[in-house]
DNA sequence: GCCAACGTTGGC
DNA sequence: GCCAACGTTGGC
């Protein structure tokens, strides 16, 4: 099983938004290196830690599973989303995602700043310098550790 | 809103 | 293939 930390914008989709919907797939994921994890890494019941950046109280949320296997993200094919590419087909859809469920919601919010204080956590990807990765790989022993903060 | 640190695009 | 210009991310 593989273990994973995936940025979202509470504005836009929220931990909340993810409870109240039970399950979502995970559109709009515009980067290749993100693509590549999901796409060649990631598999059905991995887990997930829900990420809240740019906004009030980034850290993070919650957990969350992976319930399908990666698939064409449709909203490359969609003229009328802002994901639409144009020089995504059918037959090489250059864009994916998964459908990510609902685990469940953190009594609070692991801050950022916390991540950053453990220092067992000094090698994540996270809080490297000019991290912009939305979807990251974590160790199991990372997962564990930032779960323990709560 | 600012801006550093990226990633992407496109002319050459 | 290089690289300048541009766009985006995301903490502050």
């Amino acid at each position: 099983m593989n273990y994973w930390l995936m940025k979202t914008e509470p504005d836009t989709f929220s931990i909340d938004d993810l409870k109240k919907r039970k399950k979502e797939f995970w559109d709009g994921v515009r980067n290749y290196q993100a693509r590549n994890f999901m796409r060649d890494n990631m598999k059905k019941g991995d887990l997930i830690l829900i990420y809240h950046s740019s906004c009030k109280e980034i850290g993070v949320a919650g957990v969350a599973t992976v319930t399908t296997e990666c698939t064409p993200d449709k909203t490359q094919f969609d003229e009328e989303s802002k994901y639409f590419d144009k020089k995504a087909t059918k037959e090489k859809p250059r864009w994916f995602y998964v459908e990510v469920k609902f685990k469940k919601k953190l009594k609070r919010v692991i801050s950022l700043d916390e991540i950053k204080e453990e220092t067992k956590l000094k090698d994540l990807a996270l809080i490297k310098k000019g991290n912009r990765l939305s979807i990251m790989p974590l160790k199991k022993k990372e997962f564990d550790i930032i779960l323990s903060l709560e």
